[in-house]
DNA sequence: CTATATTGATTGCGATCTCAAGTATAGCTC
DNA sequence: GAGCTATACTTGAGATCGCAATCAATATAG
């Protein structure tokens, strides 16, 4: 029951601070994180979709909105013609970058500020424990 | 991170189970079991929608579908002419109590077998301190 | 080398949920 | 008791997301 609630409240409060300030959801701004993080700022889309527990067509229009703002392209993969990458274009590592600090400064106030370094370790460590279905275990959290 | 992927693939199996076995959504579940324990064993729908953190209209909608699957019925308030309860109907209760042991064998199994009994107060007592926004604390956990 | 299965990606459809607007009732102030 | 505000609820519009179907490209089997 807390878990459930404790997310719900959390993500919403979250989702729309960082909707007024920079448009953007927090979903978006996981999976721009993603491909920050990401070897030459680039992912198969498959992969993205794995690592942020988004189905593929799930991905396909969260994507559709990175583009249409111009914070991610496509890129065809060589070797694979079923594949195609998203990467960051250079207005999407602007984003982010402006993006997360005031996120960063948001998860300090309604999330970390209830916990000493050793509970916030105490718990990434229990919530880590959870499976996480059939998912790769992409996440660089 | 670990956070909202954990909550993205543990509700997603649970919801698929419950949906498969009794043809619930998570949110029909905790929506049912909040009335379950309520005094008479109904409730005004504004505070049954801030007791699981929906909007008015989501709970509208929501209870639209229980109340047309003979789960819920309406009930006028006396007193306040502006407020409509939902009661759990005799069909609801009886939904209830038979997936009620299927839903915690399931949670059981997904969530509370990766931690000991004094890791899971522990768990609890730790996202009990997270901030539930606006809402009362009506939440029986 | 051909047939079949698998994988990556997109699209139509339906479900869920929020926001904004609208209606009706209740309470409060003068 | 007239007017203003607040509350409970509903409805329309729009966003997000999953599932199933589909297509194209690749991998595997015989």
């Amino acid at each position: 029951m807390r878990f459930l609630r404790a997310h719900a409240a959390l993500t919403r409060e979250l989702s729309s601070r960082l909707e007024a300030v920079h448009e953007l959801t927090l979903r978006d701004f996981d999976v721009l994180v993603q491909l920050y993080y990401a070897e030459g700022r680039r992912m198969r889309r498959i992969d993205l979709a794995r690592s942020v527990l988004l189905t593929a067509s799930g991905i396909t229009r969260l994507l559709d909105g990175l583009e249409s703002s111009g914070l991610v392209g496509k890129e065809r993969c060589e070797s694979d013609a079923r594949v195609t990458y998203a990467v960051l274009t250079k207005a999407g590592v602007k984003k982010i970058e402006e993006a997360r600090d005031s996120h960063l400064a948001d998860i300090e106030e309604l999330f970390g500020a209830q916990f000493s370094p050793q509970e916030r370790d105490q718990l990434a460590e229990l919530l880590g424990r959870l499976p996480l279905a059939h998912t790769s275990e992409a996440c660089s959290g």
